[in-house]
Parts: C-alpha cells; sequence; structure tokens
DNA sequence: ATAATGACGACTC
DNA sequence: CGAGTCGCCATTA
C-alpha cells in the first residue's frame, strides 16, 4: 500500500494469530515456535499474551498452541479452558501421555507445510 | 515515559 | 517429577 510516512507497523498480535491461523490441524505449536514464527524467537511470552487478549469466540485455533514439554498452561488462567483445548486436540487426532501432555514427537509443528499423512510417526521417548 | 505483568522457556535444587 | 528462579519481550496500567 502507498502509504509514504504512514506504514502502520503490524502489531506483534497481528503476526502470532496469523502464525497460529497457518497451525495445521491435527498438529500443535508451541508458544516458542509460534512466536518465533512471527519474528519473535525470545518472545514466547509475548505469544501468551496474545493469546490471553484473544477475544472468546475468536476463529483462531488457540488451542493448537501449547506450552513446552505439550502442556496445556492455559490451565494457569482457567482449567475448564484446559480441558477444551484436550477435547478439540484429541477431536483432531493429537495424541496426549498419561500425563495429559501432548506428544510433541509426534504432533509438533515445525512451521513447514505439513508432510505426507503418517510421515509424522515419530514415536515418542518417554523421558 | 516508567513500572509491573504475563496462556513462556530453560536451568537449578 | 515438582517447585523455584532468571531472562526475555511486548502490552497494559
Amino acid at each position: 500500500m502507498a502509504r509514504p510516512g504512514a506504514a502502520a507497523p503490524p502489531t506483534a498480535y497481528a503476526r502470532i494469530y496469523a502464525v497460529v491461523r497457518r497451525i495445521p490441524r491435527g498438529r500443535v505449536a508451541t508458544y516458542g515456535r509460534v512466536a518465533a514464527l512471527a519474528g519473535l524467537p525470545r518472545a514466547p511470552r509475548v505469544a501468551g499474551y496474545a493469546l490471553y487478549a484473544l477475544p472468546a469466540g475468536s476463529p483462531l485455533p488457540w488451542h493448537r498452541v501449547v506450552a513446552a514439554g505439550g502442556r496445556l498452561s492455559v490451565a494457569r488462567v482457567s482449567p475448564d479452558s484446559a480441558l477444551t483445548q484436550r477435547l478439540r486436540l484429541e477431536r483432531e487426532g493429537v495424541a496426549f501421555d498419561a500425563r495429559g501432555r501432548v506428544v510433541l514427537a509426534a504432533h509438533e509443528w515445525n512451521g513447514r507445510a505439513a508432510s505426507s499423512a503418517g510421515a509424522v510417526r515419530r514415536r515418542a521417548r518417554k523421558r
């Protein structure tokens, strides 16, 4: 857009939202990964901040964003939301371990286009 | 403009 | 594995 001098810089929010929206179904991304893809590799907190400010009913698949280790950090502010997130992910085919953590080893999205179906079949190493 | 916060991450005990 | 601490950055008050 030709708007010299008025280049409204997209806030970190917009970038983060854009990245989250790109997460393929059945895959999950960590806050740090989303932040990095958004251009803030050192601001995983900002990603969380953005989602926190996210209004309910947003078309944004926020449930595909999990904390490091596949844990649902959302539980810190709303245990109920954590349950919703888990149910949604399971419905998309995302596997959880006995501790209620997402098996990142098999569903972590690296920001690249999804490989062939089934290519993600990487066994999760149990701690 | 300064201070405080926070859906985090990684490290240490 | 659990809890605590520091560092990081952008947003909010």
